[in-house]
RNA sequence: ACCCGGAUGGCGAAAUCGGUAGACGCGAGGGACUUAAAAUCCCUGGAUCGCAAGGUCGUGUGGGUUCGAGUCCCACUCCGGGUACCA
């Protein structure tokens, strides 16, 4: 029998889930809720687990996140990540309704195939905090959530628009409206209105707008809220209808251009349509209001033509005294502002347009720098607001726009016809959903008493199981149809009474879903205050750039509610927020339909967790994602191979090499920065140019050399760390052996090589103390022929950048 | 239409401050070791002219600033994302 032992080869699939069992076993990946000294918030975005599984976008995203946190925990931070599901919501109700399955058993099969494929990607997250909005434990509170919104007077109830579609019988949410029609069944959508329930996010649109300016979030997300929230400044103006008692009050961003305001225009669904329309115009602006009722809110939004019809009225202009007529047109929207405009069709584009289509008067009342006042507007509104002066204005000419704005402003408001108003673009948020799977709002509708609140004490109302989920034609929650259910005394007189049967939205789920994560085991209150104030603000909250305006504001605004109601004493939920990039295959985004989507599983099983984290981490720079392709993770596979090679072949009885050693410490340094700063593909790149120097000529690697390099790469392939770390003869986790230290000093070179370039082009390289004066690498250059001889002629000038260049110019 | 990103070898990419463009990896070619293969190690690798030394060109396009531009400024083209009649 031969006596040569073969290498042991670095196989993943052994070590693997011996490390997962011993981390659940020592419960290396469980925060100390309760005393951490160092404790940091690590949050990634919680997944809606899909029937089809874990998607390599989801574990993209959360290997990032990982590495995030393992990082901060090898910095010695008490690092809390957990990790849970959006499983409410109207995405797993319609895969329920297309298998025929029911949303209620489908959800926890799911959700398991998520938890077996999460714990194979080796996150380093407390599972025992693992929340999912599905189960009566978490929407107990999210009602309760619900609740305190409504005691402030937050929540309240009107009617609003739906998409309704007339085949499938159902409210449509607006993505699933697909070019004005129903995305099932290719239906025109039309509008319903529906009694439904708001939040008054609005009230908050100044301190969500004002904290941006301090909050450390990726500048992407910032702006996109930024402009979400759509702050603009201006003045509401009154309009007094001629011959009539009413007026019309509109809102310009543009009150100096009022001097060239020929006509108003009403939404056709202003209240003021009715009372100022004339007999002559009635029944063409009736068949008006009858076709904009038709179209879905999406199709009149994006439709650009110009359609309005004239009401017989006229108002007064306040600045110029004449009479100008009173419109309807669907381009005006009832939501924003006062649903009433004037119209300056020599300054706004939409304006100018309608103007031409209808022959109303087009004035000029601002002027550009090769502009007079009897200039012509040509084909288009002038609408340059910064070199523009007024004209044709009356004592206001002159004036550039920016200065006409406060001066128009006030005169006008002097004389009783306006003030100055800000205006937000942020409508208050509908929750109400005539849909099955979700947590119903807790509120009864008593007859003597009216709306009640359902008491604290009788969360939750939980969501009953009703074999026929689908939503009817009648445009109510199928909870309606439960008489069983929604039949119930009155908490406050006892009468017979009937529950709320719209569900809540299921951003409603995780707009406080991170502050239940530390408090996720208790069942009596929704958040612990001790665990609360110690952990939160999230430290480092990591997501897609797709919820940069919908999930993050609502968090932002139900923290600031909580905040108010007394509950928590911060008003931001997340400190630090990142958005990651999305992975795309073939130049095009995964879908099933292109038939390019990444099973994880599949790569995972071939190549090693590991191997897949880290190659997901290679192919782009993190926050800007990157194009998936089969062959590239055989490279990472082959660095940790070759690493895996070293440690186990790594001896103390060998020479230390200096230059190695250097390099080691370049690399830490270079690796913290780096992972720092989510720089993660180029933290790799520097790990596997300093293994390559490692090995470099198959030199014998002493055991100090490599130690380090375990450390560094832990963070991103931490089953194959563990394991060389044992072999290392380590018997705890390297997790908690803290990140290694570098020596300043080894960062600095003794020798430099120094460009030498004449008239900035490059002619030859020195190698040179690296602080040469400039006067040595003049002559250095000089004693170098091939420099030499580009350099005839008096040299007129020299630049020198010490450690970098030295350029001639002659 | 508007607001954000982005465009660099055959491919994914790097270049943190205006200072050697192409680190690192994939794919490709050549070599060493091996009976052979795998693994490992070494070498080549933007284009073009040249036997070579070496030259010239080169970061989407066109201008500009600078001793020097992938990087800054102006104008534009294309691609991706978001918002969309917001007054």
């Amino acid at each position: 029998m031969s006596d040569i032992t073969l290498p042991t080869p670095y196989a993943p699939a052994a070590i693997e889930p011996k490390w997962r069992d011993r981390w659940a076993d020592r419960g290396t990946n469980h925060a100390a809720l309760d005393n951490a000294a160092r404790p940091f918030y690590a949050l990634m975005m919680f997944p809606y687990p899909s029937a089809e599984g874990l998607h390599v976008g989801n574990l993209f995203a959360f290997t990032g996140s990982d590495i995030s946190a393992r990082f901060h925990r090898l910095l010695g931070y008490d690092v809390f990540q957990p990790l849970g599901y959006d499983a409410f919501g109207i995405h797993s109700e319609n895969y329920a309704l297309r298998i025929g399955a029911h949303p209620m058993e489908l959800t926890p099969k799911n959700v398991a195939n998520f938890q077996r494929q999460l714990e194979r990607a080796g996150l380093m997250v407390d599972w025992r905090q693992k929340v999912d909005t599905s189960r009566p434990e978490y929407y107990k509170w999210t009602q309760w959530v619900f609740l305190q919104l409504y005691r402030q007077g937050l929540a309240y109830k009107k009617a609003a628009a739906v998409n309704w579609c007339p085949s499938c019988k159902t409210v449509l949410a607006n993505e699933q409206v697909e070019g004005g029609t129903c995305e099932r069944c290719g239906t025109a959508v039309e509008q319903r209105f529906l009694e439904q329930w708001f939040f008054r996010i609005s009230a908050y649109a100044e301190r969500l707008l004002n904290n941006l300016e301090w909050l450390d979030w990726s500048p992407i997300t910032k702006s996109a809220q930024k402009n979400w929230i759509g702050r603009s400044e201006g003045a509401e103006l009154s309009f007094r209808v001629d011959g009539q008692t009413d007026t019309v009050t509109v809102f310009t961003t543009r009150p100096d251009t009022i001097f060239g305001a020929t006509y108003l225009v009403l939404a056709p669904e202003h209240p003021l349509v009715a009372t100022v329309t004339t007999e002559a115009q009635r029944a063409a602006v009736a068949g008006y209001q009858e076709a904009t009722k038709k179209q879905d809110l999406i199709s009149r939004k994006s439709t650009k033509e110009k359609t309005g019809v004239f009401t017989g009225a006229y108002a007064v202009n306040p600045a110029t005294g004449a009479n100008i007529p009173i419109w309807i047109a669907d381009y005006v929207l009832m939501e924003y502002g006062t649903g009433a405009i004037m119209a300056v069709p020599g300054h706004d584009e939409r304006d100018f347009e309608f103007a031409q289509l209808f022959a109303l008067p087009i004035v000029r009342v601002v002027a550009g720098p090769d502009d007079r006042a009897d200039t012509p507007l040509g084909e288009v509104a002038y609408t340059d607001d910064a070199q523009g002066r007024l004209v044709n204005s009356g004592t206001f000419d002159g004036l550039p726009v920016a200065e006409a704005k406060t001066a128009v402003t006030a005169w006008l408001a002097a004389g009783g016809h306006g003030t100055k108003v800000t205006n937000y673009r942020l409508h208050d948020w509908c929750i109400s959903r005539q849909r099955y799977w979700g947590p119903p709002i807790p509120i009864i509708y008593c007859d003597a008493c009216g709306t009640v609140p359902v008491p604290e004490s009788q969360l939750p109302v939980e969501l009953p199981f009703i074999p026929d989920f689908k939503p009817d034609d009648s445009g109510i929650s199928p909870l309606a149809r439960h008489e069983e259910w929604f039949r119930v005394p009155c908490p406050t007189c006892g009468a017979p009474a009937r529950r709320e049967t719209d569900v809540s939205d299921t951003f409603l789920d995780s707009a406080w879903y991170f502050l239940r994560y530390p408090s996720a085991t208790r069942s009596d209150v929704a958040f612990d205050a001790d665990r609360t104030s110690r952990w939160l603000p999230v430290d480092s909250y990591i997501g897609g750039n797709e919820h940069a305006v919908l999930h993050l504001l609502y968090s932002r605004f139900v923290t600031m509610v909580m905040k108010d109601a007394g509950h928590i004493d911060f008003e931001e939920p997340f400190t630090r927020f990142r958005a990651h990039g999305m992975i795309i295959r073939e130049g095009a985004k995964m879908s099933k339909s292109k038939g390019n989507v990444i099973n994880p599983d599949v790569y995972m099983e071939e190549w090693g967790a590991d191997a897949f984290r880290m190659y997901l981490m290679f192919l782009g720079p993190y926050e800007e994602g990157g194009d998936f392709r089969d062959q590239g993770i055989s490279g990472v596979r082959r660095f940790l191979d070759r690493l895996w090679a070293s440690v186990r072949d790594a001896r103390a009885d060998v020479p230390i090499d200096a230059n190695v050693v250097r390099q080691v410490h370049r690399t830490i340094k270079k690796v913290g920065d780096d992972t720092a700063g989510l720089s993660y593909n180029t933290a790799i790149a520097a790990m596997m140019e300093c293994l390559n120097h490692l090995r470099s000529g198959d030199r014998a690697v002493h055991r100090a050399e490599v130690l380090p390099l375990v450390q560094l790469v832990a963070a991103y392939a931490p089953h194959f760390a563990e394991e060389c770390w044992e072999m290392l003869g380590h018997t705890g986790s390297v997790f908690d052996a803290g990140w290694p230290t570098f020596d300043p000093a080894m960062l600095v070179d003794n020798e430099v090589d120094l460009v030498v370039q004449v008239n900035g082009k490059v002619r030859g390289k020195l190698r040179l103390a690296a602080d040469v004066t400039q006067d040595a690498a003049m002559a250095g250059a000089m004693a170098d022929a091939g420099i030499a001889k580009f350099v005839v002629g008096e040299i007129k000038k020299v630049i020198f950048v010490p450690k970098r260049l030295l350029n001639i110019v002659v």
